[in-house]
DNA sequence: TATTAGCACTCAATCGTAAAGAGTGCTAAT
DNA sequence: ATTAGCACTCTTTACGATTGAGTGCTAATA
């Protein structure tokens, strides 16, 4: 048995019917809803057979089909072309968001937290976005001041100009003079250098340079460092939770707990981030529906991902999570359209943090 | 009618009782309850005195009582200095939460998170913590550096140690010299003043001075304004949101939606911060029963707050949120427990961010 | 006079049954 | 190959009966 035109048409009647009002769809709902011009009893057959293919499934004996998650991956991989004028839309909708970013403040941070809550809002699903991360982190500027006789504040530039402070505290104050030694040290050795090569042979090496100065070098690296850890947990924001209350299949109790708990415990998302930045397909948008996804709790729902670049190889992801019944057309669309605008603000200016 | 003696016993058992199981409470229930061996008619005469005082209330007809927000009022005013025993346990859980504290890392960030995190996991309610707030801002430091060709770096301290930096972006390079002399110009002017103090004359008098670099210093002067801009919107950290799940009365579909949006978007919490630190009633901790709350979506909430205060004037909040029915007395002593541990934890060890 | 036993009454919750409605699968006719 | 028709299944809704917890009131009791 194979899946003629006919056969898909209908599918792709169901799934879309489905995808409004998330209630099962029976025959005769599509005999009318379609140009086929069939009666129910065909369309009744028919269905029987998509049935056995696996592509819909009843919830019970004398109820409509809903889609199965592999009918909802063929709608994504194959049906979902043919709507091409209604991209317009979603265009739209995103150059609003453009205008809004427009007026952003200069911090990265503000502006990712924003763009979550503006893409919940759109599209009534609940959204993440993972900050850039940097690769290949090297080491840019590094220095030294005095705050008070007491009390240094160590300044580390890494590419991509994140910054990163912490305050050491010393016991004897330091003069001017010992000061400038340490940062001229710190900077010819250091400044160029991938984090990752920093090892205990050069932080050695350093200290011993040093001098009487080795603990001062020895916290200065130890704030390096703590860059590199900060940046295993990636930074997360979220926003829109709680749309999920309004699909009803996510909204009961046991469901909706672990959800929130998931979007609150950022932690838990970088599988997301992970996979969406490991696994390339080339358009960067990723689809796990139901139980493909990588996050346990979100087996009740579909996720839509988008990887974006800005320069300097600084990546990072985009998620939209919803019902399985998602509007994927309209999502698809509009991270695309997102992703886009996000290359051309950025390349604008350049590279601020 | 006045509260007896015997009154105030049936009541007191009524709301622990409550509190307990969340039912509302008959007066059998009562009778066997407690020592006071009356018939659990007599109860219903009682506890019809306290209905018509206000004190409780049926929700239907023939159902038990509940106490009603004054009820909670009284409990939570006189009542709970009798079982001073129990606070045993809550210092013990504390204790806990300390010996974890103190393997924290050195960011105040992820210490207010973790312990948002711990609060919530140990009362099973949502807890909220606001990063202390500097009121009379100081300007202890200000520098510039130069991290390439085209960039500067603008790294400012405030008293209390907090840390911005911003990047700056210059057409024509600087020279040494020139840098150095806008160092000392920004240093000289601006040290230890009140950002508060620094007006348009006093930018325009710097400009004036550093003439060919004044863009410069107004780049600088833009970074201080947005130090004292992002201190409006307070850092509030939150966990365990999904406990709300917990209690039946708080996790209906319309209750849960609007309470998760209220900890998604923290700014609503801010109210509550503010409310918190303006009225000092002398323990620093305040209780919001029902429609006491600053906060509309939490009408259907208890909240205990309590000022904590680093060195330094620096004051923050923290939040405990739950149904009416909350457990008052452990709460109040794990806050004000948490209060004092923080002090000693941070007297130590001198004013590090 | 305060307390208690007893009883009638109220109301929410639960259960079972019936009826309605949506939808299917199958068969026979077209 | 398609369709009309019908029996059947299963969920949803409605409804009434029953149960049980709890009250308020009254009359008896200590």
């Amino acid at each position: 048995m194979d899946l003629d035109e006919r056969k898909l048409k209908i599918l792709q009647a169901i799934i879309r019917n489905y995808l409004e009002t998330g209630e099962p769809v029976g025959s005769r709902t599509i005999s009318k809803y379609t140009d086929l011009n069939l009666s129910s009893a065909t369309i009744r057959n028919e269905m029987s057979d998509l049935e056995e293919l696996g592509y819909i499934l009843q919830p019970h004996t004398s109820a409509g089909r809903i889609p199965s998650d592999k009918g909802y991956r063929l709608y994504v991989d194959h049906m979902m072309l043919e709507k091409e004028e209604q991209l317009n839309q979603a265009t739209q909708e995103v150059k609003e968001m453009q205008r809004i970013l427009l007026e952003r403040e200069d911090k990265m941070e503000s502006v990712l937290k924003q763009m979550a809550k503006m893409l919940a809002a759109n599209t009534n699903y609940a959204t993440m976005i993972s900050a850039p991360q940097v690769r290949g982190n090297k080491l840019k500027f590094i220095q030294l001041s005095r705050v008070d006789k007491h009390q240094l504040l160590t300044t580390i530039v890494v590419e991509g100009n994140v910054i990163k402070n912490s305050m050491i505290t010393v016991d004897e104050p330091l003069d001017d003079e010992t000061l400038l030694k340490l940062n001229i040290l710190l900077n010819t050795n250091l400044n160029g250098l991938p984090i990752e090569e920093i090892n205990l042979a050069m932080i050695a090496k350093l200290k011993q340079q040093a001098g009487d100065c080795a603990d001062i070098v020895a916290e200065v690296m130890d704030a390096v460092a703590s860059q590199i850890k900060n940046d295993e947990n990636i930074e997360i924001y979220t926003s829109g939770a709680n749309n999920i209350f309004k699909y009803p299949e996510l909204a009961d109790n046991q469901r909706a707990s672990e959800l929130i708990t998931t979007f609150e415990e950022k932690q838990l998302l970088t599988e997301l981030v992970n996979e969406s930045l490991t696994d390339e397909t080339g358009t960067g948008i990723q689809v796990y529906i139901g139980n493909e996804t990588p996050v346990k709790t979100m087996k009740d729902c579909s996720v839509v991902t988008a990887t974006y670049e800005l320069e300097e190889g600084m990546k990072g992801t985009i998620g939209i999570i919803g019902p399985r019944r998602m509007d994927y057309d309209k999502v698809i669309d509009t991270l695309k359209t997102l992703k886009s605008q996000l290359d051309t603000i950025y390349k604008k200016d350049d590279g601020r943090t």
